[in-house]
DNA sequence: ATTGCAAAGGGGAAAAACACCCTTTTTTGC
DNA sequence: GCAAAAAAGGGTGTTTTTCCCCTTTGCAAT
């Protein structure tokens, strides 16, 4: 029986040309395509979708491909998925790879060495060494995380509310904003909101 | 008769896909694929192969989108090529567009828009994207409206600096520093600081 | 010379952000 | 169920940012 992959990239172009690509191996057949982690979500949710693949592209604009991660880990925590990078971001694959993302993919790598790596993954359940990628998970998972509170916070920092308007947003009270602020200059050492919103800017959680 | 296509992408990944995608149209035909424009030069040159458009990626390790470009205005001006970019960098965009390029794609548009555009590139000679192109216009517009001390002002706002601090370093007073900030929240209809440094980002005015 | 105008600098007050230390409630893992 | 941990909320004081209205300086044009 031929495997289930889901693509999720917002570039369509190459989204939807990757689909063509994959289909045309005799063994793979693409399920979807969607833009973005949302769209992923709303999908994998309500429909009983569950691929034997996601191909994630990195950086999307609206979810992107770690808060996407993060969100399976939890959610689908048995589904496979790997990382499809432009330029290979050493942080950010460590990231992708301490959520359990099963390998990555720099979208330089020629169609054969494509093909070998879905099997790889799809057979063995990784692509890169499994040894490693364990001692990563580990190592990723007691550093920083934020909790999904915090990341829906950081969505907010780059506009131009006060904390108390966010507070009002999210339906919390100042105070606990405060909080995620607190936590959030503890574990990034940054000292300013420009400095969260900078950071929230580099690392996708919001757009701008 | 169908029209012959080139690309030159060094995604391997993305070309040959891309490649499945525009064999796809019945009436255009992928000539070869090619990793960067030194590739495409040489074949250009040996193999009597003149495209009816060149489908060129911007950014190339070897030989990348502007250099390509400026060769081909030189060697073959009445080649057809088009910009096949990643994020939209209108700087180089406009030097593209300077060099005789025909048009330019970013890589999240759909595959129906991709096929008008290389049909209205083959045809009429340009495609542009309209919001682009008003996005570019604006945006050139607005950067000539403020003072050198307020451009150099503006690439410390998304920093951690305090005023009083880019003040010190800009060597004035912090209330100099307080009008930039004013003059540039009533020009820009911003309300606060980070609004400042979101725009400074988005506009280039500094690197994060 | 004088008007004209923009950049630079200033005072002071109110709002927002930052910091630190603390309590209550809710989850979560035995 | 219970202990531990995480999330949410609180009090209080300091610093920074924001806002408005004001003075001085320098330069430029008629």
């Amino acid at each position: 029986m031929s495997k289930s992959i889901v693509i999720v990239d917002d570039h369509v172009l190459f989204g939807q040309s990757l689909k063509g690509l994959v289909d045309s191996f005799d063994d793979y057949r693409v399920k979807a395509v969607y833009k973005n982690g949302k769209e992923l979500q709303e999908n994998l949710r309500k429909m009983d979708l569950r691929p034997d693949l996601i191909l994630l592209d990195i950086r999307m604009p609206v979810m992107d491909g770690l808060q996407t991660m993060q969100w399976l880990k939890q959610e689908f925590p048995k589904q496979k998925a790997m990382a499809l990078t432009m330029e290979d971001d050493e942080e950010i694959l460590l990231k992708m790879l301490g959520l359990g993302c099963r390998g990555y993919l720099v979208k330089d790598i020629d169609p054969d060495k494509f093909k070998q790596a879905l099997d790889s993954v799809v057979d063995t359940g990784y692509y890169v060494d499994k040894e490693v990628m364990e001692e990563l998970e580990r190592k990723e998972r007691s550093k920083e995380q934020f909790s999904e509170r915090e990341i829906e916070f950081l969505q907010y920092v780059c506009t131009e509310m006060t904390y108390k308007e966010i507070a009002a947003e999210m339906r919390l009270s100042p105070k606990t904003i405060d909080g995620y602020r607190e936590s959030l200059f503890v574990k990034l050492d940054i000292k300013s909101r420009v400095g969260l919103a900078v950071y929230a800017i580099k690392n996708n959680f919001c757009t701008i």
